[in-house]
DNA sequence: AAAAAATGTAATATATATTTTACTTTATAT
DNA sequence: ATATAAAGTAAAATATATATTACATTTTTT
């Protein structure tokens, strides 16, 4: 059936939040003023986060929106 | 009472839609793939939409994520 | 190896982004 | 000046982001 979604919005919160070494999940999560839970599902990729707590994990894992957040369309 | 919300979400879609000159609020609302009120909104500043549909405006204004939401520290 | 901290995950509840429908006002074209 | 398209806006319904609580598993520390 090909397609039946276009894209998917991927991220690398994770990566940079570990590679970084300085954060906790927990911790980042209280910085931008989200539950713990909602971090480990916007780690896991599990929905599409606000542009909100979007700006706030860019600001504190201090890398450019554009680099986090992408679209990965399917081929 | 100062400060009830540190900062606020802006964006410049609207500014940038038109500077192109090329599309009309409907166009890129179906463009991205939401109603024109909801694109009608979103230019108003009156929430905060989600990475999904921002990452998809940037794409359709040729504008990095960074340079059409910020937050707005209230100084 | 045991204890403690961090992470993964699930169910239910709540807040809010987004849709639908519809109408009014403003801008553009004839 | 009139017609037509675009934009602003509002109420109610729906979908989904986020919170809350709680527990299991994995990783880190001692």
């Amino acid at each position: 059936m090909r397609h039946l979604k276009e894209f998917t919005i991927k991220n690398k919160v994770k990566l940079v939040r570990i590679e970084k070494g300085r954060l906790t999940q927990g911790e980042l999560a209280k910085l931008v003023g989200v539950t713990r839970q909602t971090m480990n599902l916007i780690e896991a990729q599990k929905y599409n986060p606000t542009i909100r707590v979007c700006l706030l994990i860019s600001k504190h894992l201090e890398i450019p929106l554009d680099e986090l957040f992408w679209i990965d369309e399917n081929h």
